[in-house]
Parts: structure tokens; C-alpha cells; sequence
DNA sequence: GGCAAGAAATGGAACGTTCCGTAAAATGCC
DNA sequence: GGCATTTTACGGAACGTTCCATTTCTTGCC
């Protein structure tokens, strides 16, 4: 239709309209109270009346600090990572400040891309969950220019950078413990690599809570796999040959088992009362599956909200250290683990 | 740990430090063809030895043209706009155009506080999955800054923008004319609000199908509700009540159909065979339910990227209209509708 | 009505780039 | 080697704000 006229009112052409300073006009934007009431109301009446809009780009290159920070997911796509990030976004809006956002699909690669542009954009903080695979060395670049840094969801050791995530090892440890207090003693652990940080963190709560009880941790109890619903029911195969085989999984993620969920229905063994499985995260499905998945559940969306108001603490105070946060997780027992009746009793 | 000491090397500093004019430094820095080699590298050498980061801020308030888009999703927490949100900053990332992000979570007052901070950041362009119950009037502020922008998922009577949507209304009478050639005359539409955009579209192919068939759309089977499985679950059990009940049903769209599955399993009618289902969307989840979902498969992606060469189409031409596009859908038969047999047979 | 003191408004410099017109250097040719 | 031509490099102005040091306007008081 129209092309494009790129308006190009700036603040000195309201301020010939009004017949004042262009400084004027920028006290009045900025609701100083330099200015006295009557000016300000002439000066925002002209404001609107010709679709003034302000250029924060050319405010923050004046003050040298903007109010954008970056925010760089590794996979949207899950709806855990997804709730991090609107718990994030929800603060800092609240903020007034505005979230740039990148997807990096797990690929450390994208994600060094994604650190050049978002500092050239000069964002003013970075929040990262780290693609899988990062090593600390991705982070130089980022500690050089000063920008504060938190991670979500995942740790990175030797990154030295502050981070906000789940307790893993507690509510790996506190869902085994659930299952051994049931009577299983034959217990695997499905899913995730050995290369994730959170993998680590969950499959040595689960160690913790076996070795407490005496148990030695069995190698062939134990599959890695990718986290995924083909990775849950590949590794639920795996474990079914042991030669003693277990008859409960901690999975490494919900989604993980899902999958695990599918392969037993496959071979006919009734999820829940032929064979317990707890999942972890406690996404949304989770609570209508069926069966409905017992899991450990992990706030994201507070999370998130958490990650935001460290980085805005970070800016404010001109600093590019934090507290690292470990947040509370809750086991949650519904029927995929069999022992709902029991509790509940 | 360390104070943050905010960097502010910049092309002069470096131009000082090369010998040259900070006009060379700047040509290098855009990969110009009007510097020697030499020159070029020597220059490069000295930009990675001190850590320089180009300021693209200050370099847009030159050229008063950004390479930011802006991205305004009603709810990242749903995976089919998730989906959606991954497939436009893919092909982004690829054009070197970085997206700014704000979750509406349907409330139109906060969408319009993002459209007057996305403007004032200067976006280029502007990808917008309208909150519901947003009307036209929303956009006058973006389309008098000029801003292209695209509608995404959700089209806007009245708006005159151009749209990337799929297409409801031939989906949905597909699934509807599918139900109906294998029999069901009873057919419920459930879920969705009259005043949401896609409902208005999903429920009149729904209507096309069957009056094609010379049936009349019965009052007492269209149940407008809550877009969730609550939802799902209140409309079924109000279809049901009426006096002949209905044996199918439409769903407005997957999480709708969850909802009405659990609801019969709650009165144990077996869906599938039982009492027909069919969804709309084709999230994740739809292939691994019990049963498998039947429904309409959207490709959430293909239209995010859809979208995105749309914006990155207006920005190249300066032009604020572009074709509204609407995608192909694909009626996806699984086990929800009881139906699979004899389409495999 | 004049004066001091405080309040309000102002103009220019700066932020870090790009662009433009021009100067200097390199090259080609006879 | 000198000239024309092309290639490369340069320096200032501009982009739209904020900040600072000043100037101008108000106000209150005797």
C-alpha cells in the first residue's frame, strides 16, 4: 500500500513546534521535575498530537548504557525452557527493560554467533542456558566486555559465572529414596549424557540415595540416551536385558519418561503397578498422562523470574557477580510410580 | 568479583593504534572492498588484540535503519507458538537480524505497552500473534510509524495487515467431511470463543462440511470454551447432555481434545471407539497420546519462517504491505477417531 | 520597585558510527 | 619520468539524544 516514509520527527522539531530548547523537550520525555507543569503539558500535547516516538538508540549511545538484555535459550522448543523464559520476559518487562531472545538449538557453534551479536547490540546483561557441549572457554569473549552474565538451568563448571537452577541432586536423591522406601531395590536410570552438567547433578543424587542405602549403583542399570521420548524408550530396552532387571526407573527428564512409559506398554508390562517411573521437571503434561507421571517438579517459570532479578541486580550495582541460586524442587507421586495408594493411605 | 569496567574502545582508538583514519577502520569493519588487503589485515590484527566490539547501536542511529525485528507472541507456553517463535528467529539469525521478544499472554493493554516500546527501539519490523480480543484500532500506532508488520497464526478483520496463517477453515472441514463419510451425522464442535479469530474460521469449516452434506449445524453441539483441557472437558460434558447426543467430535484445537478424551474416559467411553475425536494443530504430544490423537496437522515452523521472510521482504523493499499467506494443513488420522482401521484397509 | 535567590530553560558538546567530498598514493601508459 | 587515471585513505558533518555550564525568568522580600 503506502510506502514507507520512515517518520523522522525528532525531539528538537516538537521543540521548535512548542517553542521551547530541544532540552526542554528532553527533561519533559524523561518526566524530570525541572520543568514546570504548564511547559511539560504543551510539550506532551504536541507530542501526541504528531506521533512523536522517542529513539532509545539514540538515547542509549549518550548514556552509554542500554536497556536490552539478551536471552539465549538452547531450545524453545521445550516447553521447560519455554516457561523459564516467559517467567524471565515477565520481569523484565515489569522492568521496562527488553529481552532479545535467541533459539540455539543446542548448537555451541550458533551460540558463539549469538554472544558477538547480542554485545554488539550492547545489551546490557545476557542470561544463558547453555547449548550442550559449551565449554567454559565460549564465555571469554562475554567476561572480556564486562557484560553480567547469569546462567539458567544448567551449570557450567570453571565458567566461574553465577547460576540459577533446580536442586538435581536433591530431587534425584529424595525420588529414589521414594522408590527404595517402596520396595524396589533394582532401580535404573534412564536418559541424558554424561556430558550434560545436569545429567551429572541428577544421576549422582540418585547414586547418593542407593549408596545410603547400601546399594552399589549397577553400571547396567544405568543407560545414557538422548533426552528424548525415542531416547526413553531406547534405554527402557536397554535396561529390561540386564540380567537381573529393575523393576523402577528415575528417568533423566519427563519426556524421557514418556518414552519409557511407551516401551513398557509395547511389551505389555503395566506402567505403575508392573514397573514404577518418575520422571523430572514436571512439565504440563505430565499431570494428564496416562498414567499420570509421578515426578520431581522444578519451578521454571520462578525460576526464570529469579534468573531475571539477579542480571537486574547485576546492572544495577555495576557488577558482574551474583549469588549463585539453587532452587527448591518437590516431589510430586502420582500413579506411574504405583505408590500413590500407598501415600495416600 | 571483578567491577565492571565497561569497555569503551572504538573505531579511533583503534584507528590511532593502526595508523589510520577511524573511516578506514570502518570500511574494514563492513568488509569494504575500497581498503588494500594489507591494510585490512593489519587493522584486523590490531581489532582482536584489543578486544574491540563494533557498536551496531551507534552505527543504526547513522544509518536510522536497525537490524532488529521485533516478535509478539501471545503465549511462548504453548508449544504450537513456540514452534512458531523457533521458526522465525532461525531464518533471523540467518539474515543477521537479531529479534526482540515480549509474551503478551493474551492481554491486549500489555501488547500495546511492547508495540510503544518495540517502536521506540526502532525496530525494523514487527511479527505480531495478536492477543485475543485485540481490535484494529491496536495497530494504528505501528502503522503510523511505518513499521511493517505481519500478523502470524491469527489474522485481524479490519486490519488490513498482511497475514501468515494457516488455513483453518479447509482444515477443519476435511476432519469434519472425515467423520462424516465414516458414518457420524452427530458431530460436536467444541472449545474456542466466538470472538477469537481462528475459532470463527475452524467452526465455519466445520459448518461448510456439513451443510455440504445436508446436514444443519445443530446449536446444542457447538460448546464454546476455554482453549484448555478444562475446557475440553466442560464442553464435552455439555455436549453430551443434549438430547441426541452427539458420537464425534471437532476440537478447536489438541489441547481441547485432551481435554475431552480425559472427559470420557471419566465416563468410561472408550474414545476412538467409542465416540470419534479429532484435534487441531498437531502438537508434539498428539502422535504420543493414548489414544493417538487424530487431528490437523499445522506446520508451526514452515509458517514462523513463512512469516519472517515476509518481514525480511518488506524491510529489503521498504514497502509496509506483503501477501497474506495461508499455509497448507494436513488431516493426520490416528487412533482418537476410531477411524484408522479402515483408512489403512 | 529593586534585588537576591531559586526555579526554569537554554545552547553546545558529546556518544560511536557512516557518509560524502576530497586528497593522497599507486598504477598504467607513452 | 611525467601525466592521466584509478585506487585507497582521509577528515568533517551528521544521526537524535543527554549532560553540563550558563543564562533567563520568577518569586519573595524589604
Amino acid at each position: 500500500m503506502t510506502a514507507v516514509g520512515r517518520n523522522k520527527i525528532t525531539i528538537v522539531d516538537i521543540a521548535k513546534k512548542a517553542g521551547v530548547s530541544k532540552s526542554t523537550v528532553s527533561l519533559v520525555l524523561r518526566h524530570s521535575p525541572l520543568t514546570r507543569p504548564d511547559t511539560a503539558e504543551k510539550v506532551r500535547k504536541i507530542i501526541d498530537e504528531v506521533g512523536y516516538v522517542y529513539n532509545r538508540g539514540a538515547a542509549n549511545l549518550r548514556k552509554s548504557r542500554t536497556n536490552v538484555v539478551g536471552m539465549v535459550i538452547n531450545d524453545l522448543t521445550n516447553p521447560f525452557f519455554a516457561e523459564l523464559a516467559v517467567g524471565i520476559e515477565r520481569v523484565f518487562h515489569a522492568a521496562g527493560i527488553v529481552p532479545m531472545i535467541a533459539n540455539t538449538a543446542e548448537d555451541p557453534i550458533r551460540q558463539g554467533q549469538v554472544f558477538k551479536t547480542m554485545l554488539e547490540q550492547g545489551v546490557a546483561g545476557l542470561i544463558v542456558c547453555p547449548a550442550r557441549g559449551t565449554d567454559a572457554a565460549a564465555f571469554r569473549v562475554v567476561a572480556k566486555s564486562g557484560v553480567p552474565t547469569v546462567l539458567a538451568m544448567r551449570q557450567l563448571e570453571g565458567s566461574g559465572l553465577p547460576a540459577v537452577c533446580p536442586d538435581n541432586a536433591r530431587g534425584a536423591r529424595e525420588a529414589t529414596e521414594h522408590l527404595l522406601a517402596h520396595g524396589h531395590n533394582r532401580i535404573a536410570f534412564l536418559g541424558g549424557y554424561k556430558d550434560m552438567a545436569v545429567f551429572g547433578e541428577r544421576a549422582s543424587g540418585y547414586a547418593q540415595a542407593l549408596e545410603a542405602n547400601g546399594i552399589k549403583v549397577d553400571r547396567n542399570l544405568v543407560a545414557e540416551g538422548p533426552p528424548s521420548r525415542a531416547g526413553g524408550m531406547a534405554c527402557l530396552a536397554q535396561v529390561l536385558e540386564a540380567d537381573d532387571a529393575p523393576t523402577a526407573a528415575l528417568c533423566f527428564n519427563d519426556v524421557v519418561a514418556f518414552g519409557a512409559i511407551l516401551a513398557l506398554r509395547q511389551r505389555h508390562i503395566e506402567p505403575g503397578s508392573g514397573f514404577a517411573v518418575i520422571g523430572f521437571d514436571d512439565v504440563v503434561e505430565a499431570r494428564h498422562y496416562t498414567p499420570a507421571l509421578s515426578t520431581v517438579a522444578v519451578d521454571s517459570f520462578g525460576l526464570g523470574e529469579r534468573a531475571a532479578h539477579a542480571i537486574l541486580g547485576m546492572i544495577q550495582a555495576g557488577d558482574t557477580w551474583a549469588e549463585t541460586y539453587v532452587g527448591p524442587v518437590e516431589l510430586i507421586i502420582r500413579q506411574s510410580c504405583g505408590t500413590d495408594a500407598e501415600v495416600a493411605a
